[in-house]
DNA sequence: TCACAACACTAAGAAAATCTTAAGAAATGC
DNA sequence: GCATTTCTTAAGATTTTCTTAGTGTTGTGA
């Protein structure tokens, strides 16, 4: 498998680069998005990294560009400082993001999701953007949700909470993770902010929020979207 | 979980150490870098938390060092005066930073965050949240469990307790055993706390509590699960 | 075998922890 | 500057946990 880990930073490439060499990939390197996509064009290349800060062509740019020729995978690398949404909520083409400082586990593991997906994709992509739950629907292209085909409008924090966890329908995240992959931060004095959010989108998608079908309460864990 | 704290300044690893140990960690200490890789080859870390200023090695390079070996999660500290760029940008393989001074919850949501992060990835390969012995199942990601495919609500506690038994179906835990594991403290007040939970339990997961069929008891030694 | 000591079980209610809700202040976006 | 969204605060509701105290059961050794 061959990767294009792409960075103006050398170091960044260079440390990239031994990771995955490590685990057995191959690894191609480019330092700006217009080299990038010339090493696409020569190379089979099966997995793109790709910085979000360049010069001459930024990350954004040269993902789209990328994008109107073939979906090879691609990870985005961001410095935490920069807009969450820009990068998560803005659909630009990419298939997952990692916020540096990383964690050298955790890239890995990314990069091995990716190919695994990509490959019992068969290479085609047929990227679904909608979750669904019993009658609980959302489009994420759209950014449209219904419940049982009436649209319910969600503010981007509330939308953002109720797609964390209508993807991992069943799964139970603590206030602390709702908090942490929403706002892209470690909270460390959350009051109840998330709860609060909670009971919002409760009001929005339940019929009665008092005994709430979808946005169950996990006593002493967390929340979770009931998988239906 | 273990966490290693490692600094010069003997008052910052105390105080770091019992705000931790408060949160039910075990501390390790080290008081140099040449210490803290001794440290981890000896002991299984889960976490480190690193200064970057001390004798003998610097942070960096031991970061670096123990980076060679495995990927442990790690945390850097910061005196606020330091280049943070350096920190920050060159990427010698922390996971996250915190500058001094520092707000314990901080440090502790930090912690946690990346405890969090370092385990979920961990299970990302072969994930299998599910325990079962005879007709009790226990599907952990969902926080749920089946008796006989029928749906019974545990408290926090109760889930707990009856988690810890049937992932190890068939080993007898002592009253003390089990109030260490569920409670993560080792100060045991008898009464009998532990007793009054296995009922409830029983109650909940039993068709006869009288004649338990899963959760039993062994007499003067303590309880177990069936495995079946 | 019978009594007693150790251990286990049960019930109930007070205390603690956690979740829900409402209302208004602060921040954000147009 | 107005409308919307987000965050904070605090009180109320609910659930869970712990403690107490009494009852039952088991095993032992006189």
């Amino acid at each position: 498998m061959n990767i294009l880990v792409c960075d103006d930073d050398k170091a960044i490439v260079d440390a990239i680069g031994i990771y995955l060499e490590n685990e057995g990939y191959k690894i191609v390197k480019a330092f700006n998005g217009v080299e990038a996509i010339e090493v696409i064009r020569e190379h089979e290349i099966h997995l793109i990294i790709m910085d979000i800060m360049m010069p001459k062509m930024d990350g954004i740019r040269a993902t789209m560009k990328i994008r109107e020729e073939n979906n090879i995978p691609l990870i985005i690398l961001s410095a935490k400082s920069e807009d969450y949404d820009k990068i998560l909520g803005l659909n630009f083409g990419a298939d997952d993001y990692i916020t540096k400082p990383f964690n050298p586990l955790e890239l890995i593991a990314r990069v091995k999701s990716q190919l695994r997906r990509y490959t019992t994709l068969g290479g085609l992509e047929t990227r679904s953007s909608i979750l669904q739950t019993g009658g609980l629907m959302i489009d994420d292209e759209s950014k449209t949700i219904t419940v049982d085909g009436e649209e319910v409008h969600l503010t981007p924090v509330q939308y953002k909470i109720l797609k964390l966890l209508t993807a991992n329908a069943g799964k139970v995240f603590s206030i602390e993770e709702i908090y942490e992959k929403v706002w892209n931060e470690a909270a460390f004095n959350p009051e109840n902010t998330v709860s609060v959010h909670i009971r919002k989108i409760r009001e929005k998608i339940e019929i009665n929020p008092k005994e709430p079908k979808y946005l169950k309460v996990v006593w002493g864990v967390g929340y979770k979207v009931e998988k239906i």
